[in-house]
DNA sequence: CGGCGGTTTGATGTGACTCAAAAAGAGTGG
DNA sequence: CCACTCTTTTTGAGTCACATCAAACCGCCG
């Protein structure tokens, strides 16, 4: 398999988990020419305010996406792991809203945003996959919404952790038990809207009911019910179920 | 003008202020069949958890988006007003994440999401104009977990009174300096994640350092930059430059 | 003129913030 | 394997923004 071909299948994968692709479609996807890059730990492959012309395939690694206030604060929009589009929007949105930049060594692809919209154009599986790629992350953006805006400090850290850990899971890094944890607790309270220091509180909290272990980096997730209960958490804004089509 | 064409003609416009369609495929979209449906002030159009087989476009007045906890706070997402396709993502995704309902007295056509999907496989222009309309929303959802996640009360209420400026000023419902405010404090202070006493507290802030007045439901943007400024607002997020292609 | 949704006010409580510093890990080089 | 540094996590103390509760007020409509 060539270089290409293997850096862009964990994409295909992801979208056939959902709906196969005809083998004609699944093809000409693989066969775009793309560019692989790799990043260090906290490098910018964004920035907010661009015009970027290409889109950006996570091979590994994690980044995340943010909007920053001129005070410095800082809100992450969505955290994205191997096989995420991260930059999808690029294609069609000629003006980045939000930022990229990684939170781990990561490798990413970039694809050109003309040959992604070459391929919607041409193959309309292609169009409605990315379509329904779009639906499920602006569902999970409603989500976070709900989160930082009803929620309380120690429900919104546990949701958050739940729904890392059940994407890590759907990516095979994760036994929906035990993960390591891509993050500093820093940059969840910068996804979470709250104070580093009081993140850190809200994961005792969560420790101390017996909800959950860390060991450094690895979060154990010992009681599942109880903190899927306190964080209100419900993965059909995931949409694991695919498209209607 | 049939009826079916003069309820749909305010969302082609909406497209087509952003790229024009081609003669054929605006006549496809006209032809749909649809479905008129009214609705008085907080009736529901669709509840979370449903599966909808319809999309909504709203033909007059205001709906919104929400998400709920089971304690009883609620999340509203997005407004909706004419001419907004609420509910696009049921064409796509089968199971509704949030709920729908009306502000005002509403009038609504419903077209079949198969519809939506037919069209958006024969004609690429529909798919990408469909496309294009969920990033949009999605990049709305980004700016509002900015909004409640990071700025303070007096903030997200100016911001969120700048954008629903702007989004009636593209319907011709402000000109973008008085509109009529289409929905109570208590919905706004929904929509910022703040409790109804502290939205008030905030928007007579705004009263008095006079960046706007309120006449009843009419507000009256009397410093634009000013507010613009504590809000820091700008509209890039809501892409009017419209999609690459 | 009475009723009702919506707005405004006041008083009080508290969850989360800030600042500052200590402790614990992780990585690097001798 | 230890010393050193840098990052991340944890602790403590004091403060403030926003929440809650309850009641008054206002404008509109029948």
């Amino acid at each position: 398999m060539s270089v290409n071909a293997s850096s862009l299948l964990p994409y295909v994968e992801k979208i056939e988990r959902r709906r196969p692709l005809s083998d004609e479609a699944r093809a000409a996807f693989l066969a775009l020419p793309v560019q692989l890059e790799s990043y260090g730990t906290y490098q910018s492959i964004l920035n907010e305010g661009e015009r970027p012309d290409r889109c950006c395939l996570i091979v590994e690694g994690v980044v995340s996406r943010y909007k920053s206030l001129k005070n410095g604060r800082r809100q992450i929009n969505s955290f994205h792991y191997a096989g995420d589009m991260v930059d999808l929007q690029a294609a069609i949105l000629t003006v980045a809203d939000t930022g990229i930049r990684t939170h781990t060594p990561t490798k990413a692809v970039r694809i050109d945003c003309e040959d992604i919209l070459d391929l919607a154009e041409k193959y309309p599986e292609w169009a409605r996959a990315f379509w329904f790629d779009t639906q499920v992350d602006a569902s999970i953006f409603r989500e976070w919404t709900l989160n930082v805006g009803q929620r309380t400090a120690v429900e919104r850290v546990a949701h958050l952790l739940l729904e890392i850990s059940a994407r890590l899971e759907s990516i095979g890094q994760s036994d929906g038990k035990e993960f390591v944890l891509p993050v500093t607790q820093a940059d969840l309270a910068d996804a979470v809207g709250l104070s580093a220091v009081h993140t850190n509180r809200s994961i005792q909290q969560l420790r101390h009911s017996g909800a959950l272990r860390t060991h450094g980096r690895k979060v154990v997730i010992e009681n599942y019910p109880a903190l899927a209960k306190v964080a209100s958490f419900d993965r059909t804004y995931l949409h694991p179920e695919g498209p209607r089509r």
